[in-house]
Order: structure tokens, then C-alpha cells, then sequence
DNA sequence: CAAGGGTGTTCGGAATTTTCAACAGCCGTG
DNA sequence: CACGGCTGTTGAAAATTCCGAACACCCTTG
């Protein structure tokens, strides 16, 4: 993690001097250079009141991605989709080819009996999905859930959950999790 | 930003005390105490140093989100879906109740001639999708690509993009956007 | 080319952070 | 209750970072 160079990638982002970045963070121009050179750690306060002067919060500046560019695959085709599954589910990852991935975007196929296990899962992020086809049990926390076609569900994925299929339909859904855990 | 409860709560997750985590990172237990009282600031590189005896990034631990549990509503039926449609698009967010989230998952509708306009879209993020039915002329950086259904699409969303229905069946997809710009 | 305004860098000293060591409290045990 | 072992907190000294003021460089302008 280079601060000072994501400092000043983000500083001539914004088109601004280090004086000018300064004056408007309420620092000085030497401590603007200096974090920019490494040749000082700042502190968390200085930092953020640094960034206060872009303006952008911390989290921002950490999780910027700066090195974007390596022109990667756009498309995948239905027969690209790399193929998760485990057991009987059936799950798809689409952007195989897109490294550090911020999502985890798959089409799942849970045929009639198949669900994610015993154990309920948690783990950190975000996850969302539509039903396309058949029919969805869900459990999310004490809740358990029937989705139709067309429903769709959005949770905290630190809550315990799970995805069933009792019914004599395979059920087809799209989903999302963030961050990607692959 | 409370850094100091921020790295209080995250010790007390893993089941530390603050000499044990102290003694992983290569710290003292007073530096540790200081930062948790707050009644010090400290440097980026101490921080990152403290936080290496978790193990966490930096990035998770400002963007960790610590204040979690309010229980939301986890499934929406087709119909409570809200609209965003603009224009001829029609769009639908999944997870209307769901604050500061991270995903925007949408349930997408382009009728024949419909699209994102004539300028093409930039913006910070990732972004993701799959198509449902009909097809898709998908348009990244300078490549044109045709989806058809169960072709998929991942790409940085800084990279120029634009969305068309040139055909004239209708166009359902579903996609997911990280960070949720909604 | 001299002057003025812009850029970023560097120096010494002031301010802040970190260490080291001691301290106070709590609990379970002999 | 004294003891060891744990917890977190708090001093003074050492180390690091920040400010203020200079410096060197590059332009543009007169």
C-alpha cells in the first residue's frame, strides 16, 4: 500500500497543486510533499484531514483501485461461464477473466431436493438475486422465505442463510455477493 | 470515524487482548490502549502494523461496517421491486429497504429501440449481468458485443459503456453494480 | 534578463506518537 | 490473603511527524 503515491495519483486526479491541496485541507504544503515522498507515515488524523481537502473519505482513498486498465473480456457466453458448482447446485461465475473482482455475479441452477447444506452460511458482504425460474426456499436469520418468479432478496450476508429447493422444479436465479469471496 | 472504538471492536471480534494483538503486530500494548482511547492518532504505517497482527487491510477496516443489525426486510416480491425507470428503460432495484448498500441489483427492461442514451456512461465501480431473454447490444471502450440469453457481461464501469435494444423482441436482464451509485 | 507567480523539495524546531516500564485492578488458586 | 497471571492505563524518554520558512526550479511577462 504506496500512500504517497496514491496520494499524489489522486491529488493530480483532481488537478490540484500541493499547495493548493494543502491550503484547502488546512495543512501545510512540506506535509503534502513529505506524505507524497513516504518520507513520513502520516497519521490517521493527518491523513483524513489531507483528504478532507479533495474532498474523499478514507475508505475512498484505501480502496481506490489505481492501476485500473488491463483491457480484460466484456462478454462471456453462456458456454463461457466458469463452472462453480458443487454437488448438486449448479453455479456459474460470470468474468472469469476479470481479476480482483469486486463482485461475485453467478446464475445458479438448484435442481428439485438441492440446497447449500446443513450448516447455514455467513461470511462478510452483501448479496442480492432474482428468482428466474421455479421456486426458492430461503432462510435468512429465524426467517425462512418462498420466492417466485421474479422475487428477489437482498441481505446482509453476515446473517446466517441458506438456499433450498424443495419443490419438483429446478429453480433458476441470478445473484450477486460483494465482495467477491473467489 | 472513530478509529479507536473502530479498533476496539474489531479486537474484541477476534477474542484479543490488547497485549496479544500487540505482540502479533510488533507493537506495544500501550500504543494499542492510546489508539482505543483515542488520545493518540496513529500513523498510517503503525495503524497498518497494528492491524497485521489481526490480519484486516486497511481498506476492511474503514470500510467495515460495524453498526450492523437492523433487521431488514430480506425478500421482495415481484411487485414491491422499486422503479427507477427512466425514459423507455425500465428498471428495478431489488432491496429498496436495504441502507447504504452495496449492490445495486436491478431487474432491467429494454423495449426494441430502447437504450442509455448517446452519450456513454462512466463511472467509478464494477459491474455485472446476465440476459434473461431477448438480446442485448452491449458497447464497452470501442467493442460492440451482442448477448443473447444466458450470455453475461463484466467490466470495469469506468470503462465507456452503453446499453441498446436494436432488435425488436424486448430485452429482460439482470445486473448488479458495486458501488451502489443508487 | 529581471520580476513575479507557479511548481515541488528540504531543513530545524515544535508537536505528536511510540516505547519502556511501572502501576492498579480483577480473578482463580493455594 | 498472598500470589501469579491476566486485564487495561499511565508516566517520562525516545522516535517520528508536522509546521514554518527557506530553497531551487520552471514559466510567463514586461
Amino acid at each position: 500500500m504506496d500512500v504517497g503515491a496514491r496520494l499524489r495519483a489522486i491529488r493530480k486526479l483532481k488537478g490540484l497543486s500541493q499547495r493548493e491541496l494543502a491550503k484547502r485541507a488546512g495543512v501545510t504544503n512540506s506535509t503534502i510533499s513529505m506524505i507524497e515522498k513516504n518520507s513520513v507515515s502520516p497519521s490517521v488524523s493527518s491523513l483524513k484531514k489531507v483528504l478532507s481537502g479533495i474532498p474523499m473519505p478514507l475508505v475512498e482513498f484505501f480502496s481506490l483501485d489505481l492501476e485500473q486498465g488491463n483491457p480484460t473480456q466484456v462478454v462471456y457466453k453462456h458456454e463461457e461461464l466458469i463452472d462453480l458448482s458443487s454437488g448438486q447446485v449448479e453455479m456459474k461465475l460470470v468474468g472469469k477473466a476479470h481479476t480482483n473482482r469486486m463482485i461475485a455475479f453467478l446464475n445458479e441452477m438448484y435442481p428439485p431436493g438441492a440446497d447449500t447444506g446443513d450448516d447455514m452460511l455467513s461470511h462478510e458482504g452483501e448479496e442480492a438475486g432474482t428468482v428466474v425460474s421455479g421456486r426458492l426456499e430461503l432462510t435468512v436469520g429465524l426467517e425462512t422465505y418462498i420466492l417466485e418468479p421474479g422475487d428477489s432478496y437482498y441481505f446482509d450476508s453476515t446473517q446466517p442463510h441458506r438456499f433450498r429447493n424443495p419443490f419438483e422444479e429446478p429453480v433458476r436465479l441470478i445473484s450477486a455477493t460483494t465482495p467477491a469471496n473467489f
